[in-house]
DNA sequence: AAGTGAACCTGAAGGC
DNA sequence: TGCCTTCAGGTTCACT
């Protein structure tokens, strides 16, 4: 599921529930998602009160009222969904046990908020490729999953400039660096396919190739951290892209796979006005890649 | 050192 | 219906 938009929309959607909440005890249902779970799990989180729920790049970062700060990542299947104990029931029952049994149900956080109504905030994963880790607060910046991560693609950080630099000198393909997160954080395989297509540059080029040694042209570069730029904000505006998986932590579905230009749209015309192109597949790095070979060069 | 491909794991979808 | 293959929004690790 989630790049950078959806993992945003996941945040929001917790934060109001998580934030304020008392965690009165954490289900840990087997012993490692992508890696083991820290020790004593579940020990160190019951009884600390949620003070904050942010995002770096594709990690939720929640903050307790002191250590450890929990980090997690939803790889490619996680989804969290809220839950409320429905008051015209029996205490205890939740709307869940009485719908569709839940798979890979993995993690499970029993909450109550400061107004006394109790919640569960559980993790659903089924390929198993998210995690959850411990740090501290002060060693945050420098955990081991953080340090590397480059510039995030929201706000005005990115523009033409940095792009330019991250680019210059690089062999990889265009699209394997754009993916690189210790370059630009949080885009993954559908932004950099759509981001490519609005600045109408070839997922195939040599990344050094849109940067230019001499200052003042970097026009490539600015286009191409313009299109990121808004593609990574439309996207987190219609609540990210809902493929195979539910985004939302209320089940609903974000809509922006309606706005895909070129994402699994291979043998569809290419949208762009007069181009008369067709959106091509082909495998990068092991992954597929979306484009048109007409107008992008 | 940088760049490429396999591996991790499950489920859905398509072909026969 | 069932079996087989391919593919999937990510990251890490082992190779060239």
């Amino acid at each position: 599921m989630p790049e950078l938009p959806e993992v945003e929309t996941v945040r929001r959607g917790l934060q109001p529930a998580m934030e304020g909440a008392l965690i009165e005890e954490v289900e840990q249902r087997r012993p490692d998602l992508r890696f083991p779970f820290p020790a004593d799990f579940a020990g160190r989180l019951r009884g600390r009160a949620i003070a904050s729920v942010g995002r770096r790049a594709k990690y939720l970062i929640v903050h307790l009222d002191r250590d450890p700060v929990l980090i997690c990542h939803l790889g490619m299947s996680g989804s969290f969904r809220i839950e409320t104990e429905e008051e015209s029931t029996t205490p205890g029952i939740f709307h869940h046990e009485r719908s569709k049994a839940a798979a890979h149900d993995h993690v499970v956080f029993h909450l109550k908020r400061p107004e006394g109504e109790r919640l569960r905030v559980v993790f659903n994963d089924p390929r198993r490729f998210g995690f959850m880790l411990f740090s501290d607060a002060a060693g945050l910046a420098s955990h081991p999953m953080l340090a590397e991560l480059g510039v995030e693609p929201t706000g005005n950080a990115l523009d033409g400039a940095l792009l330019n630099g991250l680019l210059a000198g690089k062999q990889a393909p265009l699209k394997a660096a754009l993916l690189d997160q210790t370059l630009i954080a949080g885009l993954g395989n559908i932004y950099v396919c759509e981001a490519l297509w609005r600045a109408r540059l070839s997922p195939l080029r040599k990344a050094g190739s849109i940067a230019s040694a001499k200052k003042p042209s970097t026009a490539r570069a600015d286009t191409l951290a313009q299109a990121i730029r808004e593609v990574i904000a439309e996207a987190v505006e219609a609540g990210g892209s809902s493929l195979r998986d539910y985004v939302h932590t209320d089940g609903s579905l974000g809509y922006f796979q309606h706005s895909f230009a070129v994402y699994d749209r291979e043998g569809e015309p290419c949208r762009h006005a007069g181009c008369g192109g067709t959106v091509r597949r082909v495998v990068q790095s092991g992954r597929s890649t979306f484009y048109c070979g007409t107008c992008q060069r």
